[in-house]
DNA sequence: AGGGCTGCGAGACTGGTTCTCATCTAGACT
DNA sequence: AGTCTAGATGAGAACCAGTCTCGCAGCCCT
């Protein structure tokens, strides 16, 4: 499905994540299986995350057709082991998004007026959370920042 | 659940929320209405977010049923009116605290085992949240941060 | 006291997510 | 290459939090 892009630079993050993915869903123990490779080459295309709802109309729009409980069943297993981070910034839709292996991430502002949602990312803000994360008494592997607001769009209006 | 606790001292800060909240609600326009009462006054007596369900199921017990409708009614009010806070925290469930008219707020710590939810504080992320949402395009009201991991029960086993 | 408008509640409805189960297939074993 | 079996898949039913509808009740103003 993917006739060009056959450098095997290492350049591309979405490539690693794409090969990183296969390779630890077959070092869990996992058979190879086509519904599974759409949704994991479909999430490596994506820069911000996706609705459950949207990589199924992707894909069906792309001509490889998954059964809904197989996009959630691949989402939860892909969570599960953390190479697809799982994000719900209200409305009862989760999004989802591949897990970078280099920890590098961002957060999600959204718009309580139109819905739309955008990523943003602060070093310092990262700092301050894992500096709370050392002194709860809780394990923290993962952690979500959302900030609700109005975007620049809908602020003027 | 709670037979003592009724002393009626204004040191008690749930006691000024819900007056201020009635008082608010007052000024707003709004009539007085049965339902609506029995929400407040048990929001009032919680230290950390309930679930519109928790809500429900509590106030059957307590003998004063209120329909699922004016529950959800209630709570979107007083989002509305910033005296109630609505937190998402997974599941696709959620949850309401009332708000502090202080500012003062906390956040949350979930198990991802167990589900148990924990509410921590601190200033130092609160900050590092301002300065970033000065610099963004974006109008920011409210903010949320919430860290998944296991509990201090659930991580030794 | 009357009357209109707000608040209320029961139940139907919606839509995202999960469950069930029959079928298919990857990959190991002969 | 053929067989076998557990894991993978997909269609649809089921589930459930949350919303909508609409007739009734009660608050409050005149």
């Amino acid at each position: 499905m993917e006739p060009h892009a056959h450098s095997h630079s290492h350049l591309h993050p979405s490539l690693d994540w794409q090969q990183h993915t296969l390779a630890t869903l077959s070092d869990a123990g996992h058979r190879k299986g086509g519904a599974r490779n759409a949704v994991v080459e479909l999430l490596a295309a994506q820069d911000c995350a996706l609705t459950a709802q949207e990589i199924d109309d992707r894909l069906r729009d792309g001509g490889r057709a998954v059964g809904r409980a197989s996009v959630y069943r691949v989402l939860e297993l892909l969570t599960e082991l953390r190479l697809v981070q799982k994000i719900e910034v209200g409305q009862g839709i989760a999004r989802y998004e591949r897990h970078q292996p280099d920890g590098d991430h961002h957060h999600h502002l959204v718009c309580d007026n139109c819905g739309t949602i955008e990523p943003f990312e602060d070093p310092s803000l990262e700092e301050a959370i894992e500096q709370v994360s050392r002194r709860l008494s809780f394990a923290v592997d993962e952690h979500d920042v959302v900030l609700h607001g109005a975007c620049s769009d809908c602020r003027e209006q």
